[in-house]
RNA sequence: GCGCCCGUAGCUCAGCUGGAUAGAGCAACGGACUUCUAAUCCGUAGGUCGUAGGUUCGAAUCCUACCGGGCGUACCA
């Protein structure tokens, strides 16, 4: 089976070097002196949790809470934990190990902070935080999906931003990743927008208009909706039309055809702002008779049943859910028969693990269902399967609904972001050179569009007003970019380079810890964000990082810090902050600016 | 009706698989630029974590009921 002219793979995971984690290699160094005590005092293994962050009135990195031994161990957890403290003997990397209340606190040798985070930091560069590459699995991620007849909205930004920041962060925690789309070319929405064209638009084209091919289509397809409130036989005709495109009538085809590399040529435009990308792109026209062999299957196992106007149904009631059709009575396909037989060939077809769907939140049911139609056929994956699904976008003036135009446009939402970001530089105290401005102001604006969306968690729904929502100030895209900016400004002040030398012992202030200490968490951040699908974990934590670095910069200096020695340790620190926030920033998909 | 999601400061949200005194940003008010980028920083003020029970040594977090908001519940996609 093939899904027409597309050939489904070219997977591009090529072997990169390995980055250690020597990071996380702590908490798991904690977990052994933790266990190896507690058998040498109670004689009794014990599982230690992952050690966790204390709050922030501890003076410690490390914290594991004895609870959970003290029943096994018949003590009370304050005891415990006094026990083991004193117990410990610190290796060299570890300053203190101390009690409080049923809490272990682990403080680490301050120089070892700096030396480990930091030296990772400088020599990952980037790529500080990644995993080991091509140790997880391969994970297919579908995202974006639009329909060919409109062109992207806020709605589109959202599955957009969120996809790609997902498979980035996959990739990072070691995954190998497939980034697909399916695009929705064909169907009634597809021939309103035809005929609409056919009839008003006077062979016009985006060329003669000069506007963007999804644009102008667009228009046809508000065009329709507009003229079918008065005429009830444009309806009719766009039927008409799908009929004709069903039987492969070449005059509608050929319609078809120019309309859709219209809609698609604007589409790539704006994908490459958003810098969204696709390894295998497959098309509905291609994939909508997919499914029915599977449907057969099913029906022949019995899993499946026909009534008695030939229809086909599973019954889902033991799970939960309902009667689901999966074949009209004509015979013809649904939505959900596509995607039955769309996954069964991509798990044929490419060697993947797993397969990750991003579609909002009103689809949940539809995934529900389709996933336990997988598991009553008993497919070995179908407990790989998952729904990423995000909150719904809300206007002020409610849901957004193409039909009524109402929407935020993709393109003119960036244009003004972008534009507004170059006010703010215009205005700036202090006038930056810088011979790219319009592309850092398209990355400012597009990194507060992002960071905007990905701070908050996915499935919650989003009240987006234009006026409020975006800004350049607080917890925004453009606060960790200034930071990153900064510090590479700096850095472009100075001969030195890593290889030059810097001792971490020369670092003794208090905000070079707390700083140094939110890097430490960061390959741990990264990991989760990447386990729980949510890239808002990561957007929250590059702020804090990006926060406490610029407590520590209005409060020290570094370019003339002293002496000599200090300000080789502090741009060590500076060029370690740097390459964290880049290497965060650029998982979320927003670009970190050398200046602006 | 049934199912799922959400409810934390005036507003917008964090709060990691239950853990130490619930945290930010915005808005308000008061401060800091002849100093490495002030798109920054500091300070003040602001909360019976929707309500009521329950589980637990311990609950914003888990369970139950209810209240409020959203989304589903198509031979649509």
């Amino acid at each position: 089976m093939t899904s027409g002219k597309e050939q489904l793979v070219l997977r591009n995971c090529s072997r990169e070097r390995n980055i250690s984690m020597r990071t996380i290699d702590i908490s798991e160094a904690i977990k052994v002196l933790i266990s190896e005590t507690v058998k040498e005092i109670f004689r009794t293994a014990v599982d230690v949790p992952d050690p966790e962050s204390p709050p922030e009135m501890i003076d410690a990195e490390y914290a594991v809470g004895c609870f959970p031994f003290s029943r096994i161990l018949r003590d009370a957890p304050n005891r415990i934990a006094e026990q083991v403290a004193s117990k410990i003997i610190p290796p060299g990397w570890l300053k203190t190990v101390t009690a409080y209340g049923p809490y272990l606190n682990f403080k680490l040798d301050e120089s070892f902070i700096f030396k480990t985070v930091l030296g990772e930091a400088i020599e990952q560069g980037d790529r500080f935080g990644y995993a080991a590459h091509g140790s997880g699995q391969t994970i297919l991620v579908e995202y974006s999906s639009p329909n060919t007849n409109k062109p992207l909205h806020l709605g589109h930004v959202r599955n957009n931003v969120l996809g790609m920041a997902v498979i980035n962060l996959l990739r990072a925690a070691g995954h190998c990743v497939i980034p697909a789309s399916i695009m929705n070319d064909r169907g009634i929405h597809i021939c309103k927008a035809m005929v609409a064209y056919r009839r008003f638009g006077d062979d016009r084209t985006p060329e003669s208009m000069g506007i963007k091919g999804d644009h102008f289509v667009g228009e046809m397809y508000v065009t329709f909706d507009r003229a079918a409130k008065n005429d009830s036989l444009l309806l009719d005709e766009a039927r008409m039309m799908l009929r004709l495109w069903e039987e492969g009538d070449d005059p509608t085809i050929e319609l078809w055809r120019t309309m859709n590399k219209w809609v698609i040529d604007g589409f790539e435009k704006t994908y490459r702002r958003l810098g969204s990308v696709f390894e295998l792109v497959q098309h509905e026209s291609q994939t909508y008779l997919l499914g029915k062999d599977v449907v057969q299957d099913g029906l022949e196992k019995g899993l499946f049943f026909r009534k008695d106007d030939n229809s086909v149904w599973v019954d889902l009631s033991t799970e939960g859910l309902d009667e689901k059709a999966l074949l009209r009575s004509d015979g013809t396909s649904l939505y959900i028969t596509q995607d039955l037989g769309v996954a069964v060939e991509r798990f044929r077809n490419l060697k993947i693990d797993r397969v990750v769907y991003i579609v909002g939140s009103e689809q949940i049911y539809h995934f529900n269902v389709l996933f336990a139609i997988f598991r009553k056929l008993g497919y070995a994956w179908a407990n790989q399967c998952a729904h990423l699904s995000y909150g719904m976008v809300y206007l002020p003036e409610g849901k957004m609904k193409s039909r009524e135009g109402n929407v935020v446009d993709a393109d003119d939402l960036i244009d003004e972001m972008q534009s507004l970001s170059l006010a703010v530089m215009e205005e700036s105290h202090m006038q930056i050179e810088l011979d790219n401005r319009a592309a850092v102001a398209e990355s400012i604006g597009l990194g507060a569009i992002k960071y905007y969306i990905l701070k908050f968690n996915p499935q919650k729904d989003i009240h987006f007003d234009p006026r409020n929502s975006l800004s350049f100030e607080g917890a925004t895209g453009a606060y960790i970019q200034y930071c990153h900016a900064r510090i590479r400004s700096v850095l472009r002040k100075t001969e030195w380079t890593p290889d030059k030398g810097w001792n971490p012992s020369d670092l003794i202030q208090q905000e070079e810890l707390d700083t140094v200490r939110l890097m430490l968490l960061l390959p741990s951040v990264i990991r989760q964000s990447a386990r729980d699908l949510n890239p808002a974990r990561l957007a929250n934590h590059l702020w804090d990082l990006a926060k406490s670095f610029n407590v520590f910069y209005t409060k020290h200096r570094i370019l003339d810090a002293g002496s000599d020695a200090l300000t080789r340790a502090r741009l060590g620190l500076a060029l370690g902050v740097a390459n964290a926030l880049k290497s965060g920033l650029e998982l979320l998909g927003i670009d970190a600016v050398e200046a602006m």
